[in-house]
RNA sequence: CGCGGGAUGGAGCAGUCCGGUAGCUCGUUGGGCUCAUAACCCAAAGGUCGUUGGUUCAAAUCCAGCUCCCGCAACCA
């Protein structure tokens, strides 16, 4: 069985994450389920991100020690990652002790080897922030957190030769077209960093303590990138001895997916710091688009932040993940609010596949008491439809393989369309009032339970309690992803899978919850 | 002249590589149907394809200039 490793960034524990950060789990999610369902040997990995001077800030502002405060956050996390039904298979954490281990020995080796050494870091210093800034984040000469006047500092500071590797990666990047997804990152990455050069990266400091220690400094605190990075190969088994069976058995990931505002740690920090440890590189780096929130970013100051768990209370998890998976665009961002959230659920949820579904199993019932098989009275109108069932594995695929999400599930999406369609082209109310045509009529519903079959098990990675929900009302239990011939079906009572919303009336709701 | 992406009916997108009746989903309007969640099916209205000029029998599509929007421009997870 071919493997496939895919992995999240990982989460940040600072704060509890918006609707925006929770898209990219369930992004990662919908790709792994849908490897799982190709039959690849699939390893799906997120987790939390859990050192640094932020959090050790946050810690101290709430009255806890650093621990508790990520133990909380970290918590808070993998509760929003369940809660939108994402079937990871590790949640990893940055302050496990296996990974703080293995991430000191790495740094001591790319010590060892020449590839970290110690030198100044020098940068413009705010006191009151305690935080170094770089020339170009500041405003007018200002710390750009609080304004105030900054001072020329520096402090000692290991740092990592990012040099010595440059001409390797760029020879890589180009012989790997696939590499960086989508292609507009991989011109910014070689247009801004590599061609003009790359500086050695300051992976160190002494400013804070939370964090991993180097081993052989004590005052040096390894910085995030070292840290956070290297977690996609400390979880599998990596170790500076090369590793163990498991790390073999997954390294190299097939697919990380990571948001666009982190791509440059993951598609130049991050391969040469594998290039370094002589390991190999991951086939895949997709930066994936943000979230609007009414065209613009979420955040704290603009008050504009959805959550994940709000919006599962209100709309339920499958059409979150509908939303989700359906409006972001592979490169450009996409934009959020209730109104579109409830129009989508209206439209293509209750509409087109919760009616059809309701619709034909409501006839089944009606006229065969539920009890269907092939009756095999065709019909010139049949084979374009059926065609379309059979086609669309190949159709999904050729979206997926893109990571065109969206667009895999318009591909299910039409061909549903195409099923109510074909229920008005037969017209089973007319052909069940002649006693003549009703094993033309029982053919006619075998097509259309066939049709939501094959779509129910394409919807599975997508919307995974819903696809399972259809199979229930459908009696099913053949698995194929193709149209066959020989079912028989033994449906049940249709429930109503999404119920159509009456937006203004919801959104006043919601509105008047707020205040 | 820093690098890159984009501008297509009310909204969101496809089409641009390989020039030749401008397509899809939603929304609006009219009709049909009655199995179904006032759902479903059909039809219509609505676009000088950002702008100016060029090439061509013919340009959303190729070339040049301009305007506007967005991303990136390094120690920020």
């Amino acid at each position: 069985m071919e493997k496939y490793y895919i992995t999240t960034a990982i989460a940040y524990a600072s704060a509890k994450p918006h609707i925006g950060n929770t898209y990219e789990i369930v992004l990662a999610d919908a790709i792994a389920r849908y490897k799982r369902l190709k039959g690849f040997d699939v390893y799906f990995q997120t987790g939390t991100d859990e050192h640094g001077e932020k959090i050790e800030q946050k810690a101290l502002a709430a009255h806890q020690e650093p621990q508790e405060y990520v133990d909380n956050v970290s918590q808070e996390i993998k509760r929003i990652w369940d809660l939108m039904n994402t079937s990871y298979d590790k949640f990893v954490r940055t302050t496990d002790k296996t990974h703080k281990e293995v991430v000191g020995r790495l740094f001591e080796k790319l010590y060892n080897q020449g590839d970290i050494y110690l030198d100044r870091y020098e940068g413009w210093y705010c006191t009151p922030c305690e935080s170094f800034w770089t020339e170009t984040q500041l405003v007018d000469g200002k710390c750009p957190d609080c304004g105030r006047e900054v001072t020329k500092r520096s402090e000692e500071a290991y740092f990592f030769k990012l040099s010595k590797y440059q001409d390797r990666l760029i020879q890589y990047i180009e012989d790997h077209p696939d590499f960086i997804q989508p292609e507009s990152r991989k011109n910014e990455m070689i247009n801004n960093f590599l061609k003009p050069g790359l500086q050695d990266l300051c992976v160190s400091r002494t400013t804070f303590d939370w964090g991993i220690r180097v081993p052989f400094d004590d005052k040096h605190i390894v910085y995030v990138w070292i840290d956070a990075l290297s977690n996609y190969i400390t979880n599998i088994g990596y170790d500076v001895d090369g590793g163990d069976e498991n790390f073999k058995k997954w390294w190299p990931a097939d697919l990380q997916l990571v948001g666009k505002d982190i791509i440059r740690f993951h598609t130049i920090y991050w391969p040469i710091l594998l290039m370094a440890l002589d390991i190999p590189l991951p086939k895949k780096v997709f930066g994936h688009p943000w979230l609007l929130m009414n065209n613009d970013k979420m955040s704290k100051s603009k008050g504009n932040i959805l959550y994940a768990d709000e919006l599962v209370d209100l709309f339920g998890v499958d059409a979150v993940r509908y939303y989700l998976l359906h409006e972001i665009p592979f490169a450009s961002d996409g934009t959020i609010s209730y109104e579109l959230i409830m129009e989508r659920i209206n439209s293509d949820l209750a509409n087109v596949l919760g009616n059809l579904v309701n619709r034909t199993i409501s006839m089944a019932n009606k006229y065969f008491g539920g009890s269907i098989s092939n009756k095999k009275i065709s019909e010139e109108v049949d084979q374009p439809y059926l065609q379309l069932l059979n086609s669309l594995e190949e159709r999904v695929e050729n979206k997926m393989a893109r990571l065109e999400i969206g667009l895999a599930l318009d591909e299910i999406f039409d061909t549903l369309r195409a099923s109510n369609k074909y229920i008005d082209d037969t017209m089973p109310w007319a052909l069940a009032k002649n006693e003549a045509e009703l094993d033309r009529l029982e053919t006619v519903l075998y097509n259309l339970l066939e049709g939501i079959r094959v779509c129910s098990i394409f919807l599975e990675p997508y919307l995974p309690d819903t696809a399972k929900e259809i199979q229930r009302q459908l009696g099913l239990s053949e698995r194929t992803m193709q149209y066959v011939s020989t079912n028989s079906y033994q449906v049940t009572e249709p429930t109503p899978l999404f119920m159509r919303i009456d937006i203004p009336k919801k959104l006043a709701e919601i509105l008047d919850n707020k205040e």
